[in-house]
DNA sequence: ACCCCATACGTTATCTACTAACATGTTAGA
DNA sequence: TCTAACATGTTAGTAGATAACGTATGGGGT
C-alpha cells in the first residue's frame, strides 16, 4: 500500500504543477489567448496530460473544494433554526475559517473568473449544484420548492456578496458583504 | 428604404429557418451530436451563414426575447410598491401575456436547455444579466448591494419554478408555481 | 534477481466549433 | 448600364477535446 501513497503524491504534485502554470499563464497573457498546449509545456507534460486531470481547459480555474464545503456545514448546524439563518450562520463559519490563509488567493481567481466569459458560464453552473446541495441539507431530504428557493436566494445573496467583494479594492470585508447581503433579503 | 424591408425579412426568414433547422435536430439527436455543417445544411446556407446569425452554436437555442422584457415591465409598475412585489407583479403580467400563445414551445425549449450541460451554462450566465437590469429597474439607476440581492433573489425564486415545472408534466402551471416560489421568499 | 504487469504518460490522428481572408453574386440607386 | 453595398460562399487555418495505440517506469510475486 505504500506505492498508492506515492503515486497519489506524485499524481498531486503534478496537478498541482499543472494547475500553477496555467494561473500564471491566464494572469499573464488572459485566458482565451493561453492555449493549453502552452500550460502542458510549461508544467512539462503533454496536452493529453492536462486533459487527463482536467478534463476541459476551465476546469484549472473553477475546479474549487469550497462549494460542497458549504453543503456540509449547513447539515452540520441546528435543524430548529430558520433555513435562512441556518444557511447565513453556515457561511459565516465557512468565510471564517477561510479568512486565515487563502482570502487573496480566492480573490485574485474570482477577478479571473468574473472577467471572463467561458469560466463565468461554468461558476453560474457550480452555484446552481451548490444550491441544490444546500437544499437538500435544508430539507433533510429531496426538497420542495420552497427550500429550493431559499437556497437559490441565499445563494444569489452570497454571489451578489462576492462579486461586489471581488470587484472593489475599497469595500468592506467579505464576511461583512456576505451579512449585509442576507439582511436584504429579510 | 423599400429595400432594407424587403431584406431585412429576407434575413429574419433565413434566421428562423436556421433556429427551426436547429431545434428539430437536437430534438432527434441531440446537441452534441448535432454538428454545425448539419444544420446549415439542413438550413440550406453554408456553416460560415450560420455564425452570422449565431455567433455561437448554443446562442440558436438560449437567444430569447423574454428576459430583457422582464426588466421593462418591472420598470412600469408603480415605484411605491415594495421590491420583491413589484417584481413579483411584473413576472405575473409577463407569464400570462405568453400563457397564451408559446407555452408549449418555451417549455420544450427549457427542458432541451436544462437536459443539455452546454446550454446550462449560457443560461446561467444569461439570468445573471437579467438579474443586473432587474435591480437597476428596481432601483431607478445604478443598484447597490441590496437591490443585487433582491434581484437576484427574485430571479432564483423565478428560476426554481421554471425548472420544476419543465420536469414535471403532472405539476402546477407556471403562473402559479412562479407564485408559491414568491411565496416562499417571504 | 528475475519477470510481469499495472499505471502514467506520450504520440498521433481525428473531430468539431469557430475565425479570417478572399471571392462571388445579387440588388439598390445613380 | 454601371457601381457600390451587402449577404453569402469557399477555403484554409487554429484550438479544444477525444480515441487508439505505443512506451516506460516502478512494485510485487516467484
Amino acid at each position: 500500500m505504500l506505492v498508492n501513497d506515492w503515486r497519489e503524491r506524485k499524481k498531486a504534485a503534478t496537478r498541482q504543477r499543472i494547475q500553477d502554470a496555467a494561473i500564471e499563464l491566464f494572469l499573464v497573457k488572459g485566458y482565451e489567448a493561453t492555449t493549453v498546449e502552452e500550460i502542458a509545456a510549461a508544467a512539462g507534460v503533454s496536452h493529453m496530460t492536462f486533459f487527463r486531470y482536467f478534463p476541459a481547459k476551465d476546469l484549472v480555474v473553477t475546479a474549487d473544494p469550497y462549494d460542497p464545503m458549504i453543503a456540509e456545514l449547513v447539515a452540520a448546524r441546528p435543524a430548529e433554526e430558520p433555513p435562512l439563518l441556518r444557511l447565513r450562520r453556515a457561511l459565516a463559519e465557512g468565510f471564517t475559517y477561510l479568512e486565515e490563509r487563502e482570502l487573496a488567493t480566492v480573490r485574485a481567481r474570482a477577478r479571473l473568473i468574473l472577467d471572463t466569459p467561458a469560466l463565468r458560464a461554468q461558476l453560474w453552473q457550480q452555484e446552481r449544484d451548490t444550491a441544490e446541495l444546500v437544499a437538500t441539507a435544508l430539507a433533510g431530504g429531496v426538497p420542495d420548492l420552497r427550500f429550493r428557493v431559499l437556497a437559490g436566494a441565499g445563494m444569489a445573496a452570497m454571489t451578489a456578496a462576492v462579486v461586489q467583494w471581488a470587484g472593489d479594492d475599497e469595500t468592506a470585508s467579505l464576511a461583512e458583504l456576505i451579512d449585509r447581503a442576507f439582511q436584504a433579503l429579510t
